[in-house]
DNA sequence: AGCTATTTATAATC
DNA sequence: TGATTATAAATAGCT
């Protein structure tokens, strides 16, 4: 009767109110953060609805969601010039422009998070590729095909011919994701986060390393 | 006597996809919109963040959250007399500035629900294309290697150091294999979860929360 | 960044 | 619309 160890509490109920320890306040503000904005990501796809959130960190960076462009609503908001304010409220249109000029000058921080992100979901897809190619995949160095005899050639023509159906899916691929002309260096660089419940985007990546191939074998 | 009866089913696991239903999708934009709101409080209340939730209901109506300098914005933006329905309360109330704010807003309804119309037909198009490239793929059988010759075998060699050529080639030349289309509007329409906060490359992103990323072919 | 035990949120129902 | 309840989800505390 081993009652082994009770790894986690579990999540405790807390009171609503600020979190005075620096470190557990950021993680938290992590995590709600993330689940706000999927929450907002359902509502707007559960019932047809336009969000906006904004949320500004204690630190003072601007962190956005919308569904589905958070860059009109923002912008419109924000931009004085087409924002329709008759001069009534100068507190009013302060703190907008404030807001839009807090944006601006988190942008490079933006950019620089968004490569970080980019890197990150680009490892894990090597990771999961790899993992799959252990199990019904083959690995070819084209440097090296000078020095295969005949037996190596039996396996490199399975290789090649899955390597063509390989081309095949980089070229539809290509034309239907990977057909953006550069614009921005945000626009080169940033990592969508796409809707969670959007059923186009299962299919994998194939990442090229250098001259390697990754050579799948695809189930029928 | 025994009460036995279950009198309710609980909470069940929904698809997150339009609720055609009108009536229940009406229910759960409330409950949800209600739950939203007491999530962004949540957070700013803990985190000491500053948020704002703008969300237009598939009616048109406004409803809007901050906290806490931002509440007071939006709100004073959005609040103001508007009703889709019956018209717009600040005409009568002689809030010249309110209404064409509602206007405003309206427009930007309208905006908002061509582009996600221009989104379905992207979507449906996308499908379509991925479909028929599943059609014209070839499937070698991977058991049939066995049946090429020596010849067939040199000439296979021959062929894929032609090919080995080509992705060098490719390769130094920016490895336009792929069309350059327009880009696609889904880019622009797809949901940005941006994470400033993460300092350093390594840090994670959410996956832990389902999140899919589209990632761009890394460059050579 | 992963892991659980719990707390919360909420879909179904009345 | 509002209340109830069984479950699905979110997440606090740890590592």
């Amino acid at each position: 009767m081993i009652m082994a160890k009770r790894p986690s509490r579990g999540r405790q109920k807390i009171e609503i109110k600020r979190i005075e320890d620096e470190a557990a306040r950021q993680v938290t503000f992590s995590k709600r953060r993330a689940g706000l904005f999927k929450k907002a990501s359902e509502l707007s796809i559960l019932c047809g609805a336009e969000t906006a959130v904004i949320v500004f960190s204690p630190a003072g960076k601007v962190y956005s969601f919308g569904h589905p462009l958070i860059e009109t609503v923002i912008d419109r908001l924000l931009t004085p010039g087409l924002s329709p304010n008759t001069g009534d409220s100068s507190l009013l249109t302060g703190d907008l422009v404030g807001a839009h000029r807090a944006a601006r000058i988190h942008e490079l921080n933006r950019e620089f998070t968004e490569l970080s992100n980019q890197l990150e979901a680009e490892k894990k897809r090597e990771k999961m590729l790899k993992k799959s190619m252990n199990a019904n995949e083959q690995h070819f160095s084209w440097d090296s095909i000078d020095k295969l005899g005949l037996h190596e050639l039996e396996t490199l023509k399975a290789a090649m011919e899955e390597m063509k159906k390989n081309v095949y899916y980089k070229q539809a691929y290509g034309l239907n994701m990977n057909s953006s002309s550069p614009r921005s260096i945000l626009d080169q660089k940033a990592v969508r986060m796409i809707d969670p419940y959007n059923p186009c985007y299962n299919n994998a990546t194939n990442v090229s390393h250098g001259y390697d191939f990754l050579i799948q074998r695809r189930p029928f």
